[in-house]
Order: structure tokens, then sequence, then C-alpha cells
DNA sequence: TCAGATAATGAACATTAATTCATTTCTTCA
DNA sequence: TGAAGAAATGAATTAATGTTCATTATCTGA
């Protein structure tokens, strides 16, 4: 009588789960949000459209699951560099070029996630992840303050804010499918890696101290 | 036979489409954009919900016109500051500042057309205007680097972007309706100056040309 | 005042996807 | 093997607004 899913049952399952997020993934990193609809998913993962809503509550619940795994990713890389040994201004000019190096492996899911515009529930997921990020930033202002590598008197929260907002904005540019500019992938040696290390540069100059003059 | 409009008429006809733009605008400054409704706008305006369809194509048009009419003034502000004789460290403290303190005036509005989630093509008409005001302050990091205030060596584009999209960043948290925080209506000598204050330094220091050592 | 022309109305329609659910297919285990 | 439980299906439903348009009201000039 007693019905007990069978381990190959219970692979079946995660499976599915896995191509559903997969399959989401996919779709919004190669159409963005327009091609992110329950049905083109559940197409993508070889599963009818009613079948989605028996791993996911709702559509939104499935795409900020895709948005928080990817992001989490670029959270944990920019806190590894944030813990990391090297100075604070090291750390900065690491975590900017990493993040923007990273986002431009990827541009198109990199746009999707920063700057698509997006159903308002997804949107907040972002800020999520902003903050973490954020707070990596204040993070390693703060060391540098304290070990006098970056001018005192300025809100760490506040300067994390603007140095997120701007590397941020310095990439949507470059990430937007519209701009062609950065089609090609000439990502070493080429205008990528100039770009992010302009970007770091000026988000570092933003909160570096002055020169002990004389 | 022939029917001519009356001057009367006309001026009703200019009277209507100004009040729909004053509610438009009104209601996006009370509760954003989920209060943008074609249906509520004419009611708020005292017409019914066709004759707004008399005087703009959709809705669409109707609130672009609504953004662009506030966002140019801004456009405007920053313009006659980027213009201005004052050296180029001024110009540009001058810039974000009055930004920041602007928006500040009318958060909700503010808000709504700088970072609240949209439809993809008012999102798209607030590009515009961003890029209108990172051209100008381009134009002020140019003259910096021009006359030596500056560092050399940033690519003007980018150091203007990412100085928008810092400040505007900077703006955000405070801007939005769930913080609290900037509620009371202490505009003089209080949070808001300073905070303008804070988010200036900073995008000016990305900037700056370092002191000459020695 | 009246015919011709325009303006205003607002209920009905159109659209677009997300979501549901009655039905079918598959699994389990005595 | 078959009865009961679970999973999968996908067409129909839902929901929320923007937009239309047949109808009504208003205006102009003679």
């Amino acid at each position: 009588m007693a019905y007990r899913k069978t381990d190959t049952v219970e692979a079946r399952l995660a499976d599915n789960r896995k191509r559903i997020l997969a399959a989401a993934r996919t779709l919004v990193a190669e159409g963005g949000w327009p091609e992110a609809q329950v049905s083109h998913v559940a197409a993508a993962a070889g599963l009818a459209t009613g079948s989605v809503y028996r791993y996911f509550p709702s559509k939104v619940d499935l795409f900020v699951e895709v948005l928080s795994t990817v992001s989490q990713r670029e959270v944990d890389v920019i806190e590894a560099i944030a813990g990391s040994e090297d100075s604070p201004a090291q750390r900065l000019e690491a975590a900017v070029t990493t993040f923007v190096l990273r986002a431009m492996r990827n541009r198109r899911l990199a746009y999707a996630l920063i700057a698509e515009p997006c159903e308002r529930e997804i949107d907040e997921a972002r800020l999520t992840y902003r903050h973490a990020i954020s707070a990596q930033i204040m993070r390693i202002v703060r060391d540098g303050q304290a070990c006098g590598a970056f001018r005192a008197g300025i809100d760490p929260s506040i300067a994390a804010t603007v140095i997120v907002g701007g590397f941020m904005e310095g990439l949507i540019g470059p990430l937007s499918p519209l701009n062609a500019d950065f089609a090609g992938a000439d990502r070493d040696g080429g205008a990528v890696p100039a770009l992010a290390s302009q970007i770091a540069e000026v988000c570092c100059a933003a909160v570096a101290a002055l020169p002990t003059p004389g």
C-alpha cells in the first residue's frame, strides 16, 4: 500500500530540478528576461509547463534561485579577496578588477542579473547581493582607513556604496547587448582588461589616502 | 460648414494636456510606478480613461514625457554648473552635491525616475538622461585633466560613467521608500547635506590629481 | 437653431503569460 | 498483477491593464 520514493525516482526528481534550473539559467544567459518564460524553461528542460510547478512554487522563485546561485558565487569570490592578506589597496583593486573581468566573461547573463529591467521581485533579490558585495567593499575600506592607506573621515558605508555603484555602472555599457564594441572575445590583452583596470583605478582613487606631503 | 478650433477650445485642450501630465507626475511622485495607471491618471485629471488617448498615443509616451520633463531640468542644472567659470574640482563637487540635494527634495519621484523597476521602454528613456548627465561630468573631467587638476591617463568617459553610477547608487538607499532614515525633512544642517557632501567627496577624489610630492 | 465637425466617454475588448487542475501515465509493493 | 499513491501533462483559466471604438456630448459658423 505504502509508496516510498525509490532512489531511482529520487534521483530523477533531483535531476529534473537541476535541469529546470540549468535551462532557466541558459535561457537568461542567451536571451535575457524576455526569454525567461515558464513555458520556455519547461520545453528546454524536456518537461511540460505544469511540471515546473512541481519543483518551484512560482516563476519568481525559480528565477530568484537562478540569480542567487550565480550572484552568491560572485559574493564568495569578493569575500575571499576582501579577507585575504594583501594590502587594502591591493584588495580593493583586485575585487573590482575581478568582478569586472568575471562579468565580461558572460556578458548577457551579467547584464540580465545586474541591469536589465525585470520583474519587481527579481529586482528586489538583486539588492540582497548588491548589499552583500557592498559589505565586503566596506570591510576593505574600513581596513584601509585603519591602517592609514585610505583617507579618514569618509563614511565607509557611503564610500562602499558609491564604489559599488561606480563599477557596476562602468560595466553596464560594455555589458549591454546593444553595445557591439566588446562583442569580440579579446579577453586577454585586449579591451576588457583595460576596461577593468581603468574602472578599478577610478574606484581605488576614490578612497586612497593622499600621499603625505613633503 | 468649416470647423476651426476657437481660442477657448484650444486653451481647454492645452489645459487638459497639462493636467494629464501634472496628474501623471503627481501619481508617480506619490506612489511610484504602481500608481502610474492610465485610469488613475484620467481620474486625477478629471477626464475619462479614453480621453487620455486623445492627448497621448500610449501610456508609455505619456510617462516618457513626464520623465523627460523632470530629467531635462536636472540635466540643465548640471550643464549650467559644468559650463561655469569655477575650477573643475569645484564644478564636479557642485554638480554632485546639487544633484543629490535636489533629488532628496522629492525622494519618491526621484526614486521612481532613477531606480524603481518600471517598464522596459520607460527604463530605456532613463538612459538618455543618464548619458546626458554623464556627458556633462565627462566635460568637467576633461577640463580638469587639461589643467592638471585631475589625473591624466584616465579615460574621461569611463571616469564619468563610474562617477555617475557612484552618486546615483549613493542616492538609491536614502531615496528608497523603504528607508525611513531620511524620512524627516531635516534638509538643512541635517543628514541630507552631510550625505551629499560625503558622496561628492568620494566622487571628486576618484579623479583628483595627487598633490605634487615635495 | 441647425448641420457638420470635433471632443469626450467608459464599458468592452485584447493581450500576454503565469498558474491551475482534471486527466493520464508511471511507480510501488503486497 | 493490481490497487493505491505519486508524478507529469498541457489545455483552459485567471488576472491585470492598456487600448479601442460605438455612442454621446459639445462646439463652430451660417
